[in-house]
DNA sequence: TCTGGGGTCCTAGGACCC
DNA sequence: TCTGGGGTCCTAGGACCC
């Protein structure tokens, strides 16, 4: 048995937490840069506003319907994120953290007739101890687990938590659940299968196994199996190592001069790497990117990218920047107005693993000691508190945060005073 | 003025090898 | 005259997730 916890409408539950007198009010997030509505209460919901929504289109909108707006608090819901995850480990060391707000447990030698309360009692701790709202579903795979969750989120009457155990109860929720609903049908496979006659996730289950394979691949027998009841994904307790990382930001103002670029591009490098390092892992392959604004059809527009293959893999922020640097000024060309730039890191070795090579001029055991130490006093003193110089001070190139909270949590001049 | 960012997995087809 | 067959690797593109 499996367990989805999914926290409700998490970005906004966690800003709700420190102003707890927008309990019952209407609350949006949006995604970096201020760009578009990427989480919602259930109040916002209730008013019609569309997940995606560019922002600059419902200005007036929202502020008719007194909706409070946030700029995303990565910092915040993290620590938010955290919490739960570590509140969730008290129940079962089984466990997965999917997304930030998402974990799977396995419920294996759990006498059944006990779940649906055990469900409740997560959904009472984690309010409890967090004081974030969270809904669970319990189901023999993961695709029911994500299925019974979802019924668990909307009907009240289930008290935060759903089980799906017996075939019968599975075929009844089945019937009524849209196919697009369930986790891994996207919008072309909904198109396709509502082409086919199918609407519902019952409908699914019944087409022929050997046609679910050949129009939708191994990846859709595997949904179609796992609505049958029989586990196809597995519990992945140890996260795997990412095989690309990537960084990449639209500007707040769009930017015309190399200097910028390279600016954002360095800190970009130096964020990569330092994911690079928490994965104990090094990268041979470095991509950089950069591109005009494409809705601004009115001015030129101008992509490229470039890629350079290190001949020996590495995690160095110096190098990074270093080698991002020059690429930079091979793919910039002057007369452009540019919305964003980003580095790619691939062909990712753990880094006890990196292949020597013989033409290396680079005292690798010195760069590893000196990352060490910049990763401890960023620790210790926040990210970038140590930075390369090439990383300078963000003044120009900033993305927009217009309507940011404070970090409650993380920031010492942040947490709140209560006067008593 | 303004439209997110960061990932994964799978397949088809071409190049190349023996 | 005959137009094999089996395999690997790589890449681009498509689909999906939160």
């Amino acid at each position: 048995m499996f367990a989805l916890v999914d926290c409700n409408n998490f970005y906004a539950s966690c800003e709700r937490l420190f102003r707890p007198e927008l309990i019952g009010k209407p609350i949006v997030v949006l995604s970096n840069n201020d760009g578009c509505v990427i989480a919602r209460s259930n109040e916002a919901k209730a008013l019609g506003i569309a997940m995606g929504a560019p922002a600059f289109k419902m200005e007036k909108e929202m502020k008719q319907n007194g909706i409070h707006v946030f700029s995303s608090n990565y910092t915040l819901y993290g620590d938010i994120s955290n919490r739960v995850m570590t509140e969730l480990s008290g129940f079962t060391p089984d466990i997965e953290t999917y997304s930030i707000d998402e974990a799977f447990l396995s419920l294996h030698g759990m006498p059944l007739g006990a779940l649906e309360m055990y469900g409740r009692e997560i959904v009472r701790a984690i309010h409890r101890n967090v004081g974030i709202p969270v809904s669970v579903g319990i189901a023999p795979t993961k695709v029911l687990a994500k299925v019974a969750n979802k019924i668990a989120k909307k009907n009240p009457s289930k008290r935060g938590a759903c089980l799906l155990d017996t075939q019968e109860k599975q075929i009844e929720v089945l019937s009524k659940f849209d196919v697009e609903d369930i986790w891994g049908i996207g919008r072309q496979h909904t198109k396709r299968l509502n082409a086919l006659g199918v609407k519902t996730a019952l409908d699914f289950m019944r087409l022929p196994r050997a046609l679910v394979q050949k129009q939708f691949t191994i990846v859709g027998l595997k949904i179609w199996e796992e609505l049958h009841g029989v586990p196809r994904i597995e519990l992945e307790d140890v996260p795997a190592a990412k095989q690309t990382i990537c960084t990449a930001r639209s500007f707040g103002k769009m930017i015309e001069t190399v200097e910028q670029l390279a600016e954002a591009l360095a800190n970009y490098a130096a964020t990569c790497a330092a994911k690079l390092r928490r994965q104990k892992c090094c990268a041979s392959c470095v991509t950089v990117f950069l591109h005009t604004n494409p809705f601004r059809e009115d001015l030129p527009q101008y992509a490229r990218s470039a890629v350079a293959n290190l001949h020996q893999a590495t995690s160095s922020t110096i190098e990074l920047i270093e080698v991002s640097a020059k690429m930079l000024s091979q793919i910039y060309k002057a007369g452009f107005l540019y919305k964003k730039i980003g580095i790619i890191l691939s062909e990712i070795v753990p880094e006890n693993e990196v292949q020597v090579s013989l033409f290396d001029t680079i005292d690798r055991p010195r760069d590893a000691e000196i990352m060490g130490a910049l990763d401890s006093i960023n620790a210790k003193y926040g990210r970038d508190a140590l930075r390369i110089g090439r990383q300078g001070f963000g003044k120009r190139w900033k993305h927009r945060q217009e309507r940011l909270s404070p970090c409650y949590s993380t920031r010492l001049s942040d947490v709140l005073t209560i006067k008593v």
